[in-house]
DNA sequence: GAAACTGTTGATCGAGTGATCAATTAGCTC
DNA sequence: GAGCTAATTGATCACTCGATCAACAGTTTC
């Protein structure tokens, strides 16, 4: 059994690790967004997950023993995540049409394709898989709220006129995710869309 | 071997039919489409599609060899059918503004949600499959073709005043996909949106 | 009516999946 | 340092998939 003939002959009989049950299901959910970023979300399999990190996949079924909610956390930790991320780059504006114009700009960044592209795949596995499901109508709820909030101030502000603004938040959401979806198809020949679409928006809130 | 175990005891062994190869084709083709229209892209295997036809798997992996491609064909069949609907709702109107408006609304039907869940998954899809991203790529760059000419149209005719018709399509489209997909998943607690969406199209416009 | 052509069947193969679990062993406790 | 708990392994089962192909059987031809 020494040296078998696995596919890497050179690697050793594999040292096993032992790790508290947090910190492994920690491993394991991350080494899970990985893939998902990577890979897609259809690349998520216990073997494949198993194999990112180097352990067993009966490791990562004992942490997870359902894939299909695997999945769906999977997805929720990353569009969480990036939703902080673009909550944080309007946290330090006090101005509402600034920090809508900060949401907005960070929400159409190319950096954020790889999101997208999860984001994307979730709305159609989620027809199979009713946590993801779940998961992504809670995700878009989060997002609606976040924007809803925005345009909230915007009004108290004086600066939109928007009669409402939850209405409008979905519009918006809904904009934000075609043209995300878009340029994950077509990135080229559609130049610098963020001006005509920052022009839409305020128009839908009824800009002063 | 009479009467076996089969999940249908009462069924005969199936009389076997035959056809010419176009006619066959074409059937396995529409049966490709409802499947795909009822389960989704990804339902759409050599079996489930001989199924849907009372076939055997063997004779649709003969007139579809490689299942990336049936899957990519399938989706193209879809799309092209969805476009000619929306082009046939503006047909008959000689107004361009009367037809960027059939066409708007014609393309936010409830009744293409089901064309709009083919969509996304082709979106999802497309990261795996290489001629449905083609597919995908050919049917898109054929909207942004026919917006682009109703809005070229509604220009000529002084009702707009849109600088960049092309780069305004692609915009336009992206609010299409994107409202369509938002209403895959909640088309509840969204009222009307034909009636903010259009104004805002018009406005990207220079409707006047 | 026989024979040739070809549309059609259904089994089969290898690969990949989720799930399960007895066996192993790392690391803590005493 | 011995014992023990439980984290970890890796094989295994049943299933679905795309692909392949020898065998079967309608349909046409002569």
């Amino acid at each position: 059994m020494s040296t078998k003939n696995s596919p890497e002959p050179s690697a050793r009989p594999a040292p096993r690790v032992r790790k508290s049950p947090a910190e492994r299901h920690a491993e394991i959910q991350d080494a899970a967004a990985v893939v998902a970023l990577e890979e897609g979300l259809a690349a998520i399999t216990l073997r494949r997950v198993a194999r990112q990190l180097g352990v067993a996949s009966g490791l990562v079924a004992h942490y997870e023993p359902r894939v299909e909610d695997f999945v769906a956390a999977t997805f929720a930790r990353i569009a969480a995540a990036d939703r902080a991320e673009v909550e944080q780059a309007m946290a330090g504006l006090d101005d509402a049409a600034l920090r809508l114009r900060a949401v907005l700009a960070s929400s159409l960044d190319s950096e954020r394709l790889p999101v997208t592209a999860v984001w994307v795949e979730a709305w159609g596995l989620g027809r199979r898989n009713e946590a993801l499901a779940a998961a992504v109508r809670e995700e878009m709820d989060a997002w609606q709220e976040l924007l809803r909030n925005v345009i909230r101030d915007g009004i108290r502000a004086g600066v939109y006129s928007a009669p409402d603004p939850a209405a409008v938040a979905w519009q918006v959401l809904g904009m934000i995710d075609g043209l995300n979806a878009q340029a994950l198809v077509r990135w080229e020949g559609v130049p610098d869309r963020r001006e005509h679409f920052l022009s839409a928006v305020e128009h839908l809130l009824g800009a002063t």
